[in-house]
DNA sequence: GCCGTTTTCGGCCCGACTGTTTTCAGTCG
């Protein structure tokens, strides 16, 4: 049977409600629909992993109706009462949603009327001038249709985290020029720090919102500008990513901030809160006993609600709101309190088949002082057997860890780790045999080749590398690629298990499409009492830089200094390791 | 259809922008 997706799920639910609109259904059914779809579409845990573990109830917005419809889809591949609510509808209407503008009742009216069966037939129909002419349609919203649907084709759906944050950072230095402008900041997913972004959102305080919104149209990378009113503007820029400007007096900025901000979840369930102690929340602050309170900051906007101040990675509402309410929000990591990177790929060349770093060992260690580190790994790819004889490998590992211990010896202000980045082929087995294993500082273990192996299978082989006693690390754990590759099928709880038993240390990879571990699932491992170490990945210096989104994936799963293993002095962290010639 | 800090029944977040209208419906976040 076909392997329903969340987001094959997600437009699912979406159709449902669309369907419903169009049929003039109960207002709140149509709005339980959306939230389940923005539910799911969020979730980075498949549904269908959780309905076989029989743990879908912990989504929210999935009640007894929802998981029910979704019993029949992963039984029988189909959801006879979504059939029948869809039936005599015209199907095209369903795909149209997916263009921007275009909501149920428009997408409706343009299959039904003009008999549309795909976007196609829709872009045909507006450039022959067929739109315009039905009611409540004009020109310009003929012409809009047309550009939507370009923009549709050639847009990707979303953006890596870093890639978003760059292009934020030039239009935020940018506003921030301005003699008119008094803040500007991110706002959204971005701020939130999460792995992809839809759109660049950002916020700025001013007296004269029109001048900023002047301006920012004519920012220099602005490619079309979408929409302007007096506060707000939409723009694409050159390199096809969308920002959402929106400015307001510096008096409302908290308000203003904490809005956009989101999550939308964490928005619905704060509003919801704050109608119990009678107050209504907005982008201009606090509505209470017909007066509106505004506030210059965030942290007074949630004291207002009687809750502390919640770090922008935890807004998702998954318990902050709980937790900020009882006091007991933990304690995020920061980017400071990192004191090493330990998965660094250099170019020393131990395996030139393999993906070489571009950097010397110097150039690595020069870059770990500027960035105040104590201390470094170096982990480049180990020589496999399929190119090398056992005694080879050996002889490889012991040339390049002469040349690490030289470079211990004349570099005590950085320390040296001599790991390798080790394969754990298909059948489990490591790829550096124990005679090479036990000349290294220690080993991080990877998969780098079959992720797609059934669950009992791959499980199996990642327990077998937990539990070597020469494995400390393993390395981007569920072997994602975003936007590319899904993450590999592992029963987590026995993967959890044994690194508690055996004190193997889960990696955050911080290389911009992994993020690997997952939020979620770092959030998932702390539970257990996992360690990790976040490491970069880096095949070049410049790329330590990356550290930042590692952080920023730990953060997202509530993971505090105690939590990382790389926030520790060098005299502690290295008892993690078998230290030779320290 | 979901959900629980006065609830297992009776509520359910809030406002801006746009195009086509001449007061508003639809869409979006």
């Amino acid at each position: 049977m076909k392997f329903f997706s969340n987001k094959d799920i997600a437009k699912l639910f979406r159709s449902v409600s669309a369907a419903y609109v169009v049929r003039g259904g109960d207002y709140f059914k149509i709005v339980a629909y959306d939230k389940a779809a923005d539910s799911v579409k969020h979730s980075t845990v498949e549904m269908k992993d959780l309905w076989d573990d029989q743990k879908l109830e912990t989504v929210s917005g999935l009640g007894p109706g929802m998981r029910s419809h979704l019993d029949e889809l992963f039984k029988t591949g189909h959801i006879k009462h979504f059939d029948q609510v869809k039936k005599g509808l015209p199907p095209a209407m369903f795909e149209f949603l997916d263009i921007g503008g275009l909501g149920p009742k428009t997408a409706y009216k343009l299959a039904k009327v003009l008999k549309l069966k795909n976007i196609d037939d829709l872009a045909k129909a507006a450039k022959a001038g067929k739109i315009r002419n039905l009611a409540g349609f004009g020109e310009k919203s003929e012409k809009d249709i047309l550009d939507s649907i370009r923009l549709f084709k050639k847009r990707p759906g979303r953006y890596l985290l870093p890639f978003a944050f760059a292009a934020a950072q030039r239009v935020l230095n940018y506003l921030r020029l301005l003699k008119e402008c008094e803040r500007a900041e991110p706002l959204g997913s971005l701020r939130r720090m999460v792995a992809t972004v839809g759109d660049i959102d950002i916020a700025v305080a001013s007296k004269n919102p029109q001048k900023i919104i002047e301006a920012f149209k004519n920012f220099k990378e602005v490619q079309k500008v979408l929409g302007a009113g007096p506060m707000s503007s939409s723009v694409i820029l050159r390199n096809g990513i969308q920002v959402d400007l929106k400015v307001l007096p510096t008096d409302s900025f908290g308000s203003l901030l904490q809005h956009f901000t989101g999550s939308k979840n964490h928005n619905i369930h704060l509003r919801e809160y704050a109608l119990k102690k009678e107050m209504s929340l907005s982008e201009y602050g606090i509505k209470y006993k017909d007066k509106l309170c505004k506030f210059k900051g965030e942290h007074e906007f949630y004291k207002f609600l009687s809750l502390k101040w919640m770090e922008p990675e935890l807004r998702e509402d998954t318990g902050e709101i709980e937790a900020a309410h009882k006091g007991n929000l933990p304690n995020l990591i920061k980017l400071e309190d990192i004191k090493g990177d330990i998965h660094l790929h250099s170019n020393y060349p131990i395996e030139p088949s393999h993906d070489l770093g571009t950097g010397s060992f110097e150039e690595i260690i020069a870059k770990a002082k500027s960035l105040k580190y104590e201390y470094i790994g170096l982990s480049d790819h180990s020589p496999g057997y399929s190119t090398h004889s056992k005694k080879q490998i050996i002889d490889l590992i012991k040339k390049r860890t002469a040349k690490i211990g030289q470079l211990k010896n004349s570099n005590k202000s950085v320390r040296v780790l001599n790991l390798l980045e080790i394969d754990i082929r298909t059948d489990g087995t490591l790829s550096v045999p124990e005679e090479g294993l036990k000349l290294l500082d220690g080993a991080i273990a990877g998969i780098h080749s079959s992720h797609n192996q059934n669950k009992t299978t791959i499980t199996r082989r990642v327990l077998t590398a937990i539990n070597s006693p020469y494995v400390q690390v393993i390395s981007h754990p569920t072997n994602r690629l975003l936007m590319q590759r899904e993450s590999s099928d592992i029963d987590w709880p026995a993967v959890f298990e044994a690194c508690k038993k055996t004190d193997t240390i889960l990696e955050i990879n911080a290389w911009p499409n992994r993020l690997d571990l997952p939020d979620t699932l770092v959030r998932d491992a702390i539970r257990y009492g996992i360690k990790f170490v976040i490491n970069t990945d880096s095949h070049a210096v410049e790329q330590m830089d990356n550290m930042r989104f590692g952080v920023a994936v730990a953060r997202r799963g509530w993971a505090q200094k105690k939590d990382i293993i790389n926030t520790l002095p060098w005299d502690e962290f290295k008892k993690f390791f078998n230290v030779k010639n320290d």
